[in-house]
DNA sequence: CAAACAAAGATTGTATACAATTTTGTGTTC
DNA sequence: GAACACAAAATTGTATACAATCTTTGTTTG
């Protein structure tokens, strides 16, 4: 990603396109939670006026990544302890199910697609990527949401998501901020089996594993300029 | 709700409380499922410029009760048949459990308030109002989601249950589209008595049935002026 | 009459200008 | 140095102007 999409592409960008970039840069933990989204200055960095940049602040308001403030602007979302326990909490609920109905209907497709998921996981941890990893590793988990063939819920999953690498960003307290590498390849496996019960078994305490990982007793955010971080 | 926030009010509408008008008439059946949404009729309507209200159309375009298509403009949502299966499957993996939650957490000002929907809601109908009957029938079950104070899971919920009035709106096939009159009772019932195991189960048979109440081989909505259709 | 094409009108997407609000900077007082 | 008042600058909210795209209408042709 360089430095604009409408510096280098023949499109300029578009609302849509500003949204993904910012929450691919707030995935990878390039934005830090609570900083500030200004407008005119996003507005320089894609070569689009504020009208476009204030439609993708308001896209990704909406999905809980940015906070917007009437008259003091939007920033990086910062969820509070309550509100990680909740989406973890709502993640408990809804991949379980997820993971059943994708071990039911998984192709041969899906798992290689699945496996390179991890290996590509583990290609950018090698290749000192730690942000890459992450975004990875979670999109490991809407992948087999997708796999479901359950858009609705896919959609819910997507937004929770990409809310537990704020998260994760917050009140992570191991040393690597990713899953388990083996529970993966076990989520894979149970699918590649066709193993529903198992394949949601595995995500369940995959997630409780994933939850308890966090401490929810309050702690501050780094801040980072926001040029740089949308630079990688 | 008169002709529109801005003639008749100190505060010009803004972009939430246009939104939130618009998804009143879209879940009390004053729009229906395909109505286009131009932007310049809503914005005479409302007495703003249309910058307010392509930010109200896109905040709607979130919750999936309004369509927007790049360069054709927005109109009401027309789920499909799989669209709304999904909703409803989603309804029944996210509202038993909300339901089991709010059974252990009702208050006796819970209950007075759940009692008071449901007698809101028959006076609705008793007036002829069926849209105001269905709306209320559907807050109700957003209001348990509330009990149960889970914020993430109660937006979710709120998301389902407005889409489940456009729904309703193209597949039903009862007589009256509400919510059997003894269900609620007996979920409300349930929660009084703090039985989270009743709870659970009654409401899970209850989206159960209201699914089975869809007959998902599609048919047409009607369509209405905009400008009727906003003021009821 | 139907089909194809062009022109006119309407609508949507976006930039820019203006109004309103907030933040920052400066000076004064204690 | 801290607190306060005020002005200036910056930012956010919204209207309006302009550009791009789509839809409708009118005209021509077979």
């Amino acid at each position: 990603m360089t430095q604009g999409t409408a510096s280098h592409a023949a499109q300029p960008a578009t609302g849509d396109s500003i949204a993904q970039a910012l929450s691919l840069a707030i995935h990878e933990h390039r934005i830090a939670p609570g900083t500030k989204l200004g407008e005119g200055e996003l507005a320089d960095i894609y070569g689009v006026s504020r009208t476009v940049v204030r439609a993708a602040l308001l896209s990704l308001s909406h999905i809980k990544l940015v906070d917007i403030r009437r008259n003091k602007g939007a920033s990086v979302a910062s969820p509070s302890p309550t509100e990680a326990h909740e989406v973890f909490e709502a993640r408990e609920l809804l991949e379980p199910r997820t993971a059943h109905t994708a071990a039911r209907r998984a192709t041969q497709a899906d798992i290689a697609r699945l496996e390179r998921h991890i290996s590509d996981e583990h290609a950018a941890l090698d290749a000192a990527d730690p942000g890459r990893a992450l975004y990875l590793s979670g999109l490991f988990h809407t992948e087999i949401a997708r796999i479901a063939d359950q858009a609705t819920i896919a959609g819910f999953i997507e937004t929770l998501v990409a809310r537990s690498s704020l998260i994760i960003a917050l009140y992570w307290r191991r040393e690597s901020a990713l899953c388990e590498k083996h529970a993966h390849h076990a989520l894979v496996q149970a699918l590649a089996d066709g193993n529903a019960t198992q394949a949601e078994e595995l995500m369940r305490s995959h997630l409780v594993d994933l939850h308890s990982a966090l401490d929810l007793r309050e702690r501050n955010g780094r801040t980072l300029s926001l040029r740089d971080a949308l630079s990688p």
